[in-house]
DNA sequence: GTTTTATGTCAACATAGCTGTCATATTTTT
DNA sequence: AAAAATATGACAGCTATGTTGACATAAAAC
């Protein structure tokens, strides 16, 4: 059984060499799905500690960070991105807006549209959710390189189907949806 | 401004330049926690689908996965990994036990003790939950080549605090808690 | 002027996390 | 042997976040 690569696994299911030039073996998929679940619950935990403070949780803060990102998003850009049902937006938006996080500003081409900008204190609320979060990933980006941010970045695209992909770089690279 | 390298984005809060001896840039943190985002949902929407033709959910495709993974881990392992509460995992569990796809046995040493296994049924609607995020993950995995793996891996691994990584990588290679 | 679109809202439901409390069986400690 | 600690199970009740379907309104498009 040639296996020219040390793992780390000791598991089981190994049935695959680790030929770079082949698929990846089971124990490099198995591996890779669960640090998928821990790193994204490491990834999100300083958030939630900051939301629970309030009556707030991740779905705020996701909201909070793709309006501060698209400042002027409409409703219709906004559930785009997050991929979720009108209803369950608004139940998130309107408290956001209620307490003066969020602003809602008629559009001015379509004055159907209603255009989402973050307040002064939206941006600030933003700011302290995110601080922990980009310190946590800005540590693991400088700790592993800018060549390991490389690959951790074309893996998470390449995990998108092609309509998502294009979706989340145009998000990413701030184009006009 | 002198930038380096080629960045994807567009943004405007890039206030560093890309030097990669010095900490990423407010860019970076930001594309990487985005696609923490946008690649968490890709990689977890193929169970979902399947997971929904019961009445399942995420939550009880963590707990088959992990006790396929650790046969015979107690309640109190699976609450360690899980990181939920005893309630919360009961809540998951009971269903799967009463519909014959985990089973239960009495430890040896400790008689208080339940420890978990899967059944065969468990062992396949497991396998079947598994198989397309698997197959997703060996495409991105595949395409982006060994050393982006590698990477992949790091950032996330990277990302958990110390005790978060010690159980994380511990369950990963199959030790005893 | 009719139709389509963008948005908001209401009711109702499911999943999945949480806390707190209590019960039971078993092990460990005194 | 009695008491304390542990492992588990089960109850009630709360929150957050997702869902569907129906309906209303305002503005745009035809």
């Amino acid at each position: 059984m040639p296996s020219t690569k040390a793992s780390l696994a000791l598991g089981s299911e190994d049935i695959k060499p680790d030929d770079p030039t082949d698929d990846p073996s089971e124990t490099t998929l198995r591996e890779g799905a669960e640090m998928m679940f821990f790193g994204y619950r490491s990834f999100t935990q300083d958030p939630d500690k900051i939301l629970a403070e309030r009556e707030y949780g991740r779905a705020h803060h996701r909201a909070l960070h793709f309006i501060g990102r698209r400042p002027g998003v409409s409703v219709a850009g906004l559930l785009d991105i997050l991929g979720v049902t009108k209803q369950s937006l608004a139940r998130v938006l309107k408290p956001l807006i209620d307490q003066g996080l969020v602003e809602q500003c008629i559009g001015e081409s379509d004055r159907r549209q209603r255009l989402l900008y973050l307040t002064k204190s939206g941006m600030a609320f933003e700011e302290r959710l995110s601080a922990p979060q980009r310190a946590r990933l800005a540590r693991a980006f400088r700790d592993a390189g800018p060549e390991a941010v490389e690959g951790f970045r074309n893996v998470l695209e390449l995990m998108m189907d092609a309509d998502e992909r294009k979706m989340a770089l145009s998000v990413i690279a701030g184009a006009k949806l």
